[in-house]
RNA sequence: GCCGCGUUCGUCUAGUGGCCUAGGACGCCGCCCUUUCACGGCGGUAGCACGGGUUCAAAUCCCGUACGCGGUACCA
């Protein structure tokens, strides 16, 4: 396929959301199979929904997740503006046009005559009642308004909307490159209103005319949209131009039944905006695998890839035509498996960061790279790091009383003293893993005890637990000097 | 209600008429490794929504039913 350009268009109505965002990796990877053209262009016609920062949101949260787009506001390119605020001029000129083919037409309408005219037929038995081929020849419309009338409104300056004269019988049929032909009737369309009586089109016109103006070749968007794809076709036809192919993506699911909405993600605690995902420190390429196996596949048992390799394997057939519901512990699950392959060096960053956050300065970045180090098998986010090991900067104020309970007998503290002073006499460079676990081995062989009789209790004067890192590499890490006070503490506490 | 689109383990999916006694992954459970926890390794659990066809043969094709989802705006 030679010249593919796609389009992400989101509208600017809050911050980037999963789903939107997993419909752009969709949009980028076909772009990039084919050495297309990733296009962003935001859908801001909807004055009253307009949000100041989500355009902005829309860009980080996109760099962020390593899809730049190769054409769209800020970035130019040849088709521009990538904003349809800046596009009325298109919207205007193609609805004059359509009026003046004879398919589309003026409408004079107030909500409440609209309002009425649907209650009315509801009432009188019409289960679905659509400004439509024949309710249009009963409303005020420059089909049943005599020329003269019509011109002198307009004229005055009355608000007006621009609806699309959509045909009674006709059978609206397309292939959409997921779902296969898909057909409707047009008697189960209304006349859509194409511009708004602000003058701004709305999203059917808009979509059409900068799809085409943009050379876009496949529009790839969410199945919400299918319901609306013939007018589209409709808007296509009648304009002259050549439809761009269509695929329909599966909705991503809430657990708990539905789309995947910002309401009942938050009462399931998951995130849903893409910034969610940055300040919690999930890894880019966790959210970007999860969310491409979330309705597709390779067709094989393969299931971590690089963005490389999803750019060459990615096609439209091998999605899924069934919503798929979000599972958060499949990508915990992604999660962990890139961090623990990312490089301590990588991670410190945003580790400090975390670290600092919770008050805790001054650390070198040698101790926190052993601390990463340590951590890293045991975490499922960065967050984690510090949740789990908060005793690297802190001395325990609680020890966990499962494990008082478990390890720490009578004998213990007996035991523990004498570790304490066999460790005491260490000069710094002996202090090591290896040398603290020789100590405690000849302890316990002297005494003929379990191993776990020593180290547990040591564990748990250390760190206030009964789990983490291998202990050793904890009491080097922590240094004589903490180490030889947890342990009198614990001694005395416990 | 009407229109449209869907439906394979709990979840994401492989499967395009015989290779299916339905494969993989997440989760869960067990075992091994480890004198902690985790990582890792090995194993287990569990599914073709239902009913009719077509065919020598159906998870795969057709028709119904059920269920789910989307749309039904001067929102996108």
């Amino acid at each position: 396929m030679s010249n593919v350009r796609v389009r992400f268009a989101p509208s600017p109505t809050g911050l980037l959301h999963i789903g939107g965002l997993r419909t752009a990796l969709y949009n980028y990877l076909f772009a990039k199979h084919h050495g297309g053209t990733f296009v962003l262009r935001i859908e801001d016609t909807d004055q009253k929904r307009y949000v100041e920062e989500a355009e902005k949101d829309i860009i980080t949260s996109l760099n962020w997740a390593g899809m730049p787009f190769d054409e769209g506001p800020g970035k130019g390119g040849d088709f521009g503006p990538y904003r349809q605020s800046e596009r009325s001029e298109y919207y205007q000129k193609y609805s004059a046009q359509l009026i003046q083919q004879d398919q589309a037409y003026y409408a004079f309408d107030t909500t409440e005559e609209i309002e009425d005219m649907r209650s009315r037929l509801q009432k009188s038995g019409n289960p679905s009642p659509k400004y439509d081929a024949i309710t249009r020849m009963s409303m005020k419309n420059s089909l049943t308004l005599p020329a003269e009338e019509v011109k002198k409104r307009l004229e005055s300056g009355e608000k007006f909307v621009v609806r699309l004269k959509v045909p009674r019988r006709e059978t609206i049929r397309f292939e959409d490159d997921i779902r296969g032909f898909v057909s409707f009737e047009s008697q189960g369309l209304d006349d859509q209103v194409l511009l708004k009586s602000d003058g701004l089109p709305t999203y059917h016109l808009a979509n059409v005319v900068d799809d085409h103006l943009m050379g876009i070749t496949h529009v790839i968007r969410g199945e919400e949209w299918l319901s609306s794809a013939p007018k589209h076709i409709l808007l296509y036809e009648y304009l002259g131009w050549e439809p761009p192919r269509m695929a329909h993506l599966p909705l991503i699911m809430s657990p708990k039944g539905g789309k995947l909405s910002k309401r009942n993600a938050d009462a399931l605690g998951i995130p849903v905006n893409v910034r969610d995902y940055v300040k919690q420190h999930y890894e880019p390429e966790a959210l970007i695998n999860f969310l491409a196996f979330l309705g597709w596949s390779p067709g094989d048992d393969r299931e971590v890839f690089t963005m490389e390799e999803l750019i060459k394997e990615f096609s439209l057939d091998r999605i899924g035509k069934g919503g798929a519901i979000f599972n958060h512990s499949k990508l915990i699950w992604y999660n962990e498996h890139f961090m623990r392959k990312i490089p301590e060096e990588k991670l410190l960053p945003k580790v400090r960061e975390q670290v600092e956050e919770a008050g805790y300065t001054g650390y070198s970045d040698e101790y926190l790279k052993e601390f990463i180090r340590l951590m890293k098998e045991r975490a499922s986010l960065v967050t984690d790091f510090v949740t789990y090991g908060q005793y690297f900067f802190e001395e325990p104020k609680v020890y966990d009383e499962k494990t008082v309970k478990k390890a720490w007998k009578p004998a213990t503290p007996t035991l523990v003293d004498k570790f304490r002073n066999d460790i005491a006499e260490l000069d710094e460079e002996s202090f090591n893993a290896v040398i603290l676990k020789q100590k405690l081995s000849d302890i316990v062989e002297d005494e003929g005890i379990g191993f776990g009789k020593l180290m547990q209790p040591v564990r748990l004067a250390v760190t206030g637990m009964g789990f983490g890192p291998d202990l050793f590499e904890t009491l080097q890490l922590l240094g004589k000097k903490r180490v030889v006070s947890r342990l009198d503490k614990a001694v005395q506490v416990l």
